[in-house]
DNA sequence: ACTAATGTTGTAGG
DNA sequence: GCCTACAACATTAG
């Protein structure tokens, strides 16, 4: 469900929701999204206060008064907000941890409970290995950390070590974009190659930034509400229809086990 | 019944 | 250590 421009589009849309209330009681329903002691964790989140909505790369950092509240989306997760005054929003079906404030609660739904939702007293390590965020990444940065991972450009690109936010979609919309096979080297593009991916990242990010997300089962923002990216893509999701630059049959492979689409005229090997 | 799904982690082998 | 492939996690939808 989350990468990049999904989570971003949450990050917004939770932030006037939450800032500057007071946590009044919490419920952890899930031993696998939540690790460790649920009283702890309860006990923790009472009483704190919401200072900032923040996000780097796929990861939320809700930061409290007191320590700093982990949320990852994983594949399914979602923020969502249910308003005291009325105005119901989206039904989750699986929750597995709420937050409930004077005037509402936020609820984290995840059926598949790939995500995570965690109180950390101090800044935990988590963050160290995310590389810098895909959306603001500049072209030094980019070029000079593609040279230090090798292998295939596809399985780079979703290496959350190398940056941080670009997912599946992302990852075949840019190579799509870029004209670059997924499975290319990275040592073999050309400098001209790697200036031009990096042109086509941001601007893939900020556009679906601006379409709020791509909701291709059931993304949706804290207000329950669908991005609309989804019906800009150019190959994912698109395996047979004919690419919008030459018609040729966009084609599904596997790469890093993740299905692949792309342009086999367009994208070169 | 079978397959694939927006993500990450752990294991084994090269 | 880095890379690849594979399995696993748990649930839903086509």
């Amino acid at each position: 469900m989350p990468e990049l421009p999904e989570v971003e589009t949450v990050v917004r849309s939770v932030a006037p929701d939450i800032i500057g209330k007071t946590i009044r009681s919490a419920e952890v329903l899930s031993h696998r999204v939540t690790r460790g002691d649920h009283a702890v964790t309860v006990s923790s989140l009472c009483g704190a206060k919401i200072e900032t909505v923040g996000r780097r790369g796929k990861q939320i950092l809700i930061h409290l008064d007191r320590g700093l509240l982990y949320v990852h989306l994983g594949m399914t997760g979602k923020l969502l907000w249910f308003s005291a005054a009325g105005e119901k929003t989206f039904s989750g079906k699986h929750p597995r941890a709420i937050l409930h404030f004077d005037d509402g609660a936020l609820y984290y739904d995840d059926p598949r409970m790939f995500g995570r939702f965690e109180y950390y007293a101090e800044m935990p390590q988590l963050l160290a290995s995310v590389g810098p965020d895909a959306l603001t990444v500049a072209l030094a940065d980019f070029a000079t950390r593609l040279t230090r991972h090798r292998g295939r450009i596809k399985s780079v690109l979703l290496n959350q070590k190398f940056l941080g936010g670009i997912g599946n979609i992302y990852a075949d919309e840019l190579l799509f974009a870029s004209r670059v096979h997924p499975l290319a080297q990275v040592s073999r593009l050309s400098k001209a190659r790697v200036e031009r991916m990096h042109v086509h990242l941001l601007e893939i990010l900020e556009t679906a930034v601006r379409h709020k997300g791509s909701s291709i089962s059931d993304y949706v923002d804290s207000g329950g509400n669908k991005g609309s990216f989804q019906q800009h893509h150019q190959v994912y999701g698109r395996a047979g229809d004919p690419c919008s630059r030459c018609g040729t049959p966009i084609r599904r492979i596997v790469v890093a086990q993740r299905g692949t689409h792309y342009c086999p005229r367009c994208q070169r090997a």
